[in-house]
DNA sequence: GCCCGACGCTGAACCGGATAAGTACCGAGA
DNA sequence: TCTCGGTACTTATCCGGTTCAGCGTCGGGC
């Protein structure tokens, strides 16, 4: 049962295959009526147009590549990533392109798949994410010419387009919300200290405590995983100095950091304040439910998508900043113990 | 910078477009000197192949399609999901095959995306996931030709080649389970009941519960969300006889279930024994963790996976069992109270 | 010395569409 | 009546590979 070319319309109505093709793509050149009888036909048969004919002429591929570098396991856990998917898609779908997906095992793979796939003419872009300080997939995009989004800071985008969110300023609404609660020793559970948007809330939130003075604030990196956040939550609740505040980097590690502080009979957050970055239904399922900085994560998906799609379209485009993470106070933040 | 085609290639190292091919496909025809100066010249140069040319060819696309029927609000939150894509991700990565990835609105929608795909000769197969009673899907995708494995029971799979595990073995072991620890009024909170392994889960469930004589047992549905969990969950704990033990058809919805019963002042497991299907680290972070049915969702995915590649080889194959859910006891199951 | 076969390559057709160029036909205007 | 212009097509070519038939050359066996 071979799939129906236009050869085969055209034998049917009797004309010849660049009639056949005049009519499907609505060009002018042939006569209302031929074009009505050839569609018909078209329609009966089951024609579907061959992208890979089409793809030969020149024609768009309809699709944009995503490759993630990161080992299966952590992305079923982490909410954020089938989000960021989610909105990708719902924006994609709007414009009938499609979605290749591929998780590849480190960073020399994922660019070999988009050098792969933009050679052999299977995507039109690609979105990069979890930028590396002074990560070489960006000269290498840049070189090979591919429109690229890029889902992180201007600063380490190079000539991509970025799309991004202040992650600074969701930092300091954080500290001086805790600072107003009372918190002097406020501690960070971070993710993996490589990556760019690490490196920013690093920062962010070392000048923010230096200049509302407080003095004690640590700061432990992790790989993201709920084990990794439970080992930090363990270590600073064990030291002499315990903070009464711990801001995490992500919800699975504050969920986990949760558990680690009930664990040892410390109230939460009458004994300890927590706060959950990126605000999944985990945060909200949770007793006490956690205070959370809350971002629209399928629209920050979307804008990429849409950007993306314009730099597709030819059309020069700039960074876009999307909105930054929100404070959404819950019940595991509350004034620190009195000393 | 056009990209560079074999007939550059073929222009530089002097010979035809054909003896570049057989070169760069490794097969006979040209001598080993001629092949490694053609290697070393499309190397140089930087020449892919162009998929578009060589799918028209006959070639494969070498890609498979997955158009997934949920809003993406779901997506996010069920861990299920994307340990699923993964498992089938890492088995395609594998085989060096992408992954097409749609989210689509319904199910009409999913089944002309599956058509194009097909018919643009963008996929070599697709996975079919989400079965309703009587799903027309099936019979269309027999009607398309195209290969395809369904992830679900073979009672309803037609004639596409099935994968599936017995959820009415693990249904079966749980109840024991619970019927051992001394409960006698068991409810369950059951997803979407169109789905055919709701179907299944809600049969198996009432033949065990008749058969061990668990005279008291409700099923509720709903349709995944933690929100219509903790909902069905209200309603059961405030009827005159409450459950003394809840089996959840996920684990959104067993934590869900959790945080109503602490609200509610039910000690679990001493008040309320609380059973999870599906056991993602939210399971295992909550207070107690959740006695969970546990399985390897990525193996599934992968198992899936491989099937389809098989079939797309043109291998005939036959329905795959994967192993069955299994109960991994934790804090939130023991004897029921005392009346 | 001749013939046959293998090797190494060339040339051309082909896949399924898009598209530029060419042609037959028809009606209107000079 | 002849020409011009537009319509409604056809024909041919192209995209970038694959593949098959064909062809010259060289070496070995008889």
């Amino acid at each position: 049962m071979r799939r129906p070319t236009i050869a085969d319309i055209a034998r049917q109505a009797g004309v010849s295959k660049g009639a056949v093709s005049y009519a499907l793509n609505g060009q002018p050149g042939v006569s209302e009526a031929t074009r009505a009888r050839i569609l018909a036909i078209a329609d009966e048969i089951g024609w579907q147009p061959n992208s890979a004919a089409r793809a030969l002429n020149g024609a768009r591929a309809e699709a944009v590549g995503l490759a993630l570098c990161r080992p299966a396991r952590f992305l079923g856990m982490e909410p954020f990533f089938m989000e960021l998917i989610s909105g990708i898609e719902s924006e994609l779908a709007n414009h009938s392109c499609a979605l290749m997906l591929q998780v590849v095992r480190d960073h020399e793979t994922e660019m070999a798949v988009y050098r792969r796939w933009w050679g052999e003419g299977r995507v039109d872009g690609a979105i990069l994410i979890d930028l590396h300080v002074d990560d070489p997939r960006v000269p290498e995009m840049q070189a090979l010419g591919m429109p690229v989004v890029v889902i992180g800071h201007p600063s380490s985008a190079g000539s991509l387009v970025p799309v991004w969110s202040d992650d600074g300023a969701a930092i300091r609404e954080t500290v001086e919300y805790l600072a107003a609660l009372g918190h002097r020793r406020v501690s960070r559970v971070a993710g993996l200290p490589r990556l760019v948007h690490t490196v920013i809330r690093d920062r962010a939130f070392e000048d923010v405590c230096a200049e509302i003075g407080i003095t004690e604030s640590v700061t432990v990196h992790t790989d993201y995983t709920g084990e990794e956040g439970a080992r930090a939550t363990r270590r600073l609740l064990s030291s002499s100095r315990r903070p009464t505040a711990i801001v995490y980097d992500n919800d699975i590690m504050a969920v986990a950091g949760l558990s680690v502080a009930q664990e040892m009979r410390l109230n939460v957050p009458s004994d300890l304040s927590i706060v959950a970055w990126d605000d999944s239904p985990l945060s909200q399922v949770v007793r006490p439910p956690l205070t959370a900085l809350t971002r629209d994560i399928p629209a920050y998906g979307a804008h990429a998508a849409q950007r993306l799609l314009t730099l597709i379209d030819g059309t020069e485009t700039g960074p876009l900043e999307d909105q930054a993470a929100r404070l959404t106070p819950r019940g595991s933040t509350a004034p620190p113990p009195e000393s």
